[in-house]
DNA sequence: TAGTGGTCTAGACCACCGC
DNA sequence: CGGTGGTCTAGACCACTAG
């Protein structure tokens, strides 16, 4: 049994992980909730603060409230985009797609890749290079249904990361860190010695409960640093 | 300019990170709170509900609101008490003290450890065990005046990260991940060959703005893994 | 300037739960 | 049983800002 408000919070978070409501979509007034529910203006009020001070939506007095522009990653999660970060830092950035073919997975291979059951994938490795030195190595498959498009998409101008991030919805994600010593073809991809010490990101991610995306980065342990940020002080009003 | 509410919130906030108000202390009722400040119950409410969906205090009917036990981590936050993974674990723990003593840093040397002056710390390194296999090695530093007590504690019983986590509060925290190749020492601590790769994880904490610990521990690579999960779903009401 | 969100009030009813 | 928090109401005033 959940209360008014958090009904009316979650209506709206459903309408916007699902894509109907778009980023920049603006969401009804305070006072049109009010008459769609048939409630006072606080209990729309505390539903809709309740989404802001998630970030999913952005509220402007006489403008009204709006779908956020970002999903909104949080922490460790920003560390994905490359082409992002070489901006940042004011340097080229590139990437070389090396692998992008249709996988069926059996039982076996599945589950190697934390899938429950067998299944068909996008299968992409890449590459990221930034100021012409290789970043990370990127193995990825992606759940073909999760991903509407995914198979339309070349990944020659935008690499298989920044494109989902932008273009599929995610709900639960998972991170799993540890370091590897590099093996020959990874040292070789990387343009490292043998055995040098990588850092590797293993990343799930989810929508409602079903996979659509596995990832695992490698880092040349020298060269890549990930930083997480936290603070205990409420980030509200 | 803050609000009322918001005025509320952070007047409790800072009792209880300061430890005036250790866990448990019951924190006064929205009614007693309302005479306080001179306002309605739903300012008052509305303070303490942020305060419980953060984690920060649990409410319960009848009985009032209370000061959480747990100073309430959050996601990679947590995975620095060994005895009590290892406990989940099931396995036995023990940690092992190499060094304990205060130093006079120069500066020189404060900027090693990312303190802006020079600065009296208390220099720790301890080895930690979980089933009688080397973990982590911790290398830290603690800004003795952020630590009341610290020159007190001989960490015999509780490691120093265990001790600093139960008896000083903190606000900010920044973890930095990389992967490096043992060095010599570094290997036969850890009884891992020389040049494996080892996860490290340097983290420091403030409170308010002052450093009051930098930590870098060092994980074989092979045994150990960070996890951290995500959600994009609110977790309130 | 008019409409929006930000905040607050002084009530109210209810579910829960410790006594 | 009585007191607590959980939620909601039907107003109100104000600050901000887009048009």
């Amino acid at each position: 049994m959940l209360s008014l408000s958090a009904r009316i919070r979650t209506d709206i978070e459903r309408r916007i992980v699902s894509g109907e409501w778009q980023a920049g979509h603006r969401i009804p007034f305070e006072h049109e909730l009010t008459a769609q529910y048939a409630c006072s203006r606080m209990t729309v009020n505390k539903a809709l603060s309740a989404l802001a001070s998630t970030g999913l939506i952005v509220r402007r007095r006489k403008a009204g409230s709006f779908v956020a522009p970002q999903p909104g990653e949080q922490a460790l999660m920003e560390i994905q985009d490359f082409a992002e970060e070489a901006a940042r830092r004011g340097l080229p950035y590139h990437h070389q797609i090396l692998r992008r073919q249709v996988e069926k997975l059996d039982t076996l291979r599945a589950r190697a890749w934390n899938l429950k059951r067998a299944c068909t994938v996008l299968h992409v490795e890449c590459l990221h290079f930034i100021d012409a030195i290789p970043m990370a190595y990127e193995d990825r498959i992606i759940v073909i249904p999760m991903a509407p498009g995914v198979l339309d998409e070349t990944f020659a101008q935008t690499p298989p990361g920044t494109w989902l991030l932008r273009s599929v919805p995610w709900t639960e994600a998972e991170h799993v860190l540890y370091a590897r010593s590099a093996d020959a073809a990874l040292a070789a991809l990387l343009a490292i010695p043998e055995a040098a010490a990588c850092l590797v990101l293993e990343r799930r991610t989810w929508y409602l409960g079903k996979m659509v995306t596995d990832v695992r980065i490698s880092y040349p342990g020298e060269r890549h640093r990930l930083v997480g940020r936290f603070s205990r002080t409420a980030n509200a009003t």
